[in-house]
DNA sequence: GATAGTTTCATACAATTGTTTGAAATGCAA
DNA sequence: TTGCATTTCAAACAATTGTATGAAACTATC
């Protein structure tokens, strides 16, 4: 067997294990034998288990992030470079919350993982999670370009409740379904960046532009176009 | 010494050093030695470590509710039997930000212990938040009077959206304050409150109340009330 | 096919951890 | 004081865990 292949065997397998058990009762030796590989595999190849859930995390981390760069940068470019306020959010929450919710995504070891990162908060985890406010600035100056004059304070005040929303939504998820006795669709993941995104924007924007919009919820139906607001 | 003072000596030794170091590196020797009391002790009072952890979050937990209803009914009682929805949120939120923000709570042993629970999530604490949702069935009990022919689905939404606003900004105080440079004043409870608490209504309300609203944020000065909606 | 570098393996290590035990101490009522 | 129940204590237990070791197996290059 190549050293790829256990490298990534391991990943696999851990990766399964954490998400199906959560960090708190998987060890190594657990690890090796779902990956059959030997137990000082992990160490040679990853140094230490903390090395192992970080490269894990950074892995889908990393991924997520390139998705909300992609999806920023072409709302900027559809609008000459300057991006409409609900695009700016939709980039920022749309990717962790299709890449965690979802039906087709029920089965993803993937997404089950980020959920546990989310819920279960492990130090090296939080130590990788501390490293992405460099990233969130991104879109507080794509943020202050979408509505140059707002105060910077109202503006990262509404980053950290679009995020508190799409967050709280992965981590919390089961009990929303729970409490809600099924009622809330936590498979309609469009509807809920819909929702997100709304909300949202009219935290942002004080208020003004949603005015426009019915009494009844834009988000009940279809997808929210700009023209809804 | 007394049973008792034994129990309350363990009890104060573990709330300070889960508060300070995390539940993660907190072992029985270190509370036991904090508290200066035997190792046993904790088994013989407490049965597990477990149920020590239990016990804390629990008394912890059972302050915020209560005070959660108090304001909840106090809320109904003012408007005989009917609160507004704007005061049911705030019934809701304002506790647990007040328990867990503000410049007075910052030496706080409780305060941040339940930052703490809420951030790094153990077995025993999680347990006991699954129980949650009995508790904020009475919320949703409420906004349902307050806001009837509403749909359901849209109140728990809010109900949802409201709470990830209030703990997420508990959870991820530091980081706002870091990508905000400061910007973000974590130790204006008040106006935090308000602040959820306004967007929670918009977003319950469809935006048609906040469209009276001023551009700039209703929040920006001093206490929402309702007037400003 | 010999050699050097890499990877695997069984095993041991060392430290930590929550928990239990049984005796000693303490408190308290009769 | 005697006797009984509660509480404390030092010590040991038992199991787990991440990590390290050194030899063996393997791979690829010359």
């Amino acid at each position: 067997m190549s050293s790829d292949q256990t490298r990534s065997a391991i990943l696999a397998a851990a990766e399964r294990l954490y998400a199906e058990r959560g960090f708190g009762d998987v060890t190594l030796r657990d690890i090796v034998a779902e990956a059959n590989v030997n137990l000082a595999a992990v160490n040679y190849h990853f140094g230490s288990k903390d090395e192992l859930i970080a490269e894990l995390f950074v892995t889908r981390s990393i991924q997520t992030n390139r998705e909300r760069l992609n999806e920023l940068k072409a709302a900027e470019d559809k609008g000459g470079g300057r991006a409409a306020i609900e695009d700016i959010i939709r980039a920022l929450v749309g990717p962790p919350l299709r890449g965690c919710l979802g039906p087709d995504r029920e089965g993803s070891t993937a997404a089950r993982f980020m959920i546990r990162a989310s819920i279960e908060s492990v130090p090296p985890i939080r130590r990788i999670k501390n490293r992405e406010v460099d990233h969130l600035r991104k879109f507080a100056a794509a943020m202050r370009r979408a509505m140059p004059g707002r105060d910077d304070t109202e503006l990262y005040w509404g980053l950290h409740f679009a995020l508190a929303m799409a967050h709280h939504t992965i981590r919390e998820k089961e009990r929303l379904i729970r409490l809600s006795d099924g009622k809330c669709d936590l498979d309609d993941v469009a509807g809920i960046i819909d929702r997100v995104v709304a909300v949202s924007v009219v935290a942002l924007t004080g208020g003004e532009v949603a005015s426009k919009s019915p009494a009844r919820p834009a988000v009940a139906h279809g997808r929210l176009t700009r023209q809804d607001l």
